[in-house]
DNA sequence: GATCAAAATCGTAGCGCTATGATTGGCCAT
DNA sequence: ATGGCCAATCATAGCGCTACGATTTTGATC
């Protein structure tokens, strides 16, 4: 019982429901779907409420892909950062979310681990998605990453650093003034002997630009300044050894800036155990103000930048870009940091 | 000098350099290029040295939202959690980005701000990018969110919570276990008035999850046991004024178990302002062993849950969906928790 | 009732890639 | 030689959508 047997081209996919289902059901075209997805105002109300009914009943959900891929873009936004475990950068992905999504663009993630080569390879698949903007880390990026980087039309938005040549735009701040902020507010605490805790210095050079402009702008004020560092990650037990070091080398200190809030709230702990008298006999300062530090013993003065204010105007860029208000490039925006001055110094 | 107007249809974009020309610069086809990419070992030695050097020397990046498309799904994994500013899911987070690369797979992140209507424009935006797989935390979700998964053929893991009717597959632990694990613990350490300090868990399930099962256990097993929250987020400060709260009502307490260890470091922070001996007077526990639990003023117990292996499991069960190995669905992974013993209790 | 610009709608040609099925060439057994 | 088989390669037909340009409808004005 032969037959003639037919190869009709099997099909691949088939999405559920389509953009042309929704059309046959709310009696219009495909290309009237589309423009009232994408600008409702230039539908007439009629085929609107009778298009929003369709998908309604259907659960039509549209395919961003087919739409990226005929548009030449995507609602996409790319963000690279150290880590998002690090609360600083947390905050600043979790702002730029809320933003976005008012703008129905999506975050797509990726963490490099201080790792320029992990960078470069996440831009290059951050590229692949076509992205309506891509946000780096810092202003330090690979030959490579600047090579794929420099010729893309979106924008580029370097965040959480400032000082130094851009890609494109930059939202951050400075950070060696947070270390000279830091020591200047020592130095008027009456304070004359250093010293800087610091962790994963080597990497983080954020971390570094404040260690440095703090040891600086120590030194100039007529101070002495010392650095005392752990190559490991932040934390508040790395922050408690680094203060009996700082101690055991350094028995005259008096002022204490620490590289980041982790490291401060560990040194508080070290001088509680040690019957250090802060900030009588030691004024401890941080950088970061976490959600812990406002209610330490003491309350922790500490400098406080502003990740979701970077957050948010990175989103508003982006939105004017997509808007196509502003064509300006090579935007700097800086964002500062203020001084919390609280008991601890 | 008027000429008559062409009007070729006008180009939409032009992606500087495409599958095609990497094929015509390898002399292959486009094809044998698409089949390198995806399996590198169906073709040639000789054609594939080609093809890397095509694509070395022109720089090209793949478009994976063509790719997508016409492959009806896309390298992408949406993983919706309720923040990114919380540390247990950032870990989580952080530790499924780092799996998910190896298999050149990029995460597209949402917060829900534990809202569900949130979370369900979420799903739906998600679902838009045909995603390899969809990560949501905890089992309580929208009807309309379940309905979208009801009929989706890729994997949907929920996280961070178990003990409920899953959609899909799940991985966590269950959280009233925390709970009684916690209370347990400070009734063998001989405590019998215990209080349960607690922060948003109205909106919270799982804090409010633990909550429920200290005092459920505690009651069990022959202790008193009281509760003490606060509408807001976790935070040292709320932690803080929980305790003082605690103390007044219910001035012979001698056990305290924290919803996490931010409430847990203000409630040191407050005893060790008091002058509350702990854990003489009164024992301490948290959840979540953060990076500073282990360095605080006495050390703090607490329950350790494990953030980063749900996340490296979800990973797995994606990879192993995506090389078509397990078709088992509704599988359920119990990553469990530890406690922490150490000086506070 | 005719005219015309503006508003609303539509038809069509791809966007860049992958999956399918077909074809080619090389090698061995007959 | 001849055929058969496998590995390597290719040609083709879309995936679902958007942008463009064209067409139709509307409604205000003469």
């Amino acid at each position: 019982m032969e037959r003639i047997v037919r190869k009709p081209r099997n099909r691949r996919k088939m999405q559920s429901v389509t953009m042309t289902d929704v059309a046959e059901l709310a009696n219009v075209s495909p290309s009237t779907v589309s423009l009232f997805l994408r600008k409702p105002d230039a539908v007439s109300p009629s085929a609107s409420q009778a298009i929003s009914r369709a998908i309604d009943k259907l659960n039509y959900v549209p395919n961003l892909m087919a739409g990226g891929l005929a548009a030449a873009s995507s609602r996409a936004v790319s963000i690279i950062v150290p880590s998002v475990r690090n609360a600083f950068f947390a905050e600043t992905v979790s702002a730029m979310q809320a933003a976005l999504k008012k703008q129905r663009l999506q975050l797509i993630l990726g963490h490099t681990e201080y790792d320029e080569l992990e960078e470069e390879e996440l831009v290059r698949m951050a590229l692949s998605w076509a992205p309506a903007a891509i946000v780096l880390t810092g202003l330090s990026h690979s030959a490579s990453t600047r090579r794929l980087l420099a010729n893309v039309t979106i924008p580029v938005i370097e965040i959480w650093e400032l000082g130094g040549p851009q890609i494109d735009s930059a939202i951050g701040f400075h950070h060696d003034q947070v270390g000279i902020a830091a020591a200047a507010h020592l130095i008027q605490q009456g304070r004359r002997n250093l010293v800087f805790l610091g962790a994963r210095m080597h990497q983080d050079r954020r971390a570094k630009q404040r260690c440095d402009g703090f040891l600086q702008a120590a030194r100039t004020g007529g101070a002495a300044a010392q650095v005392v560092e752990h190559p490991d990650t932040a934390s508040a037990e790395i922050g408690a050894m680094l203060l009996s070091e700082a101690l055991r080398l350094y028995p005259n200190a008096d002022g204490i800036a620490c590289s980041n809030d982790h490291i401060a709230l560990g040194a508080l702990f070290a001088c509680n155990r040690l019957g250090v008298a802060v900030p009588e006999r030691l004024a401890v300062v941080g950088f970061g103000d976490l959600s812990f530090s406002a209610a330490c013993n003491p309350p922790l003065t500490t400098i406080r930048p502003s990740g979701d204010l970077i957050g948010r105007e990175a989103a508003r860029l982006i939105e004017d870009h997509l808007n196509g208000e502003k064509p300006e490039r090579q935007l700097t925006i800086d964002t500062r940091f203020t001084l919390q001055h609280r008991r601890s110094s």
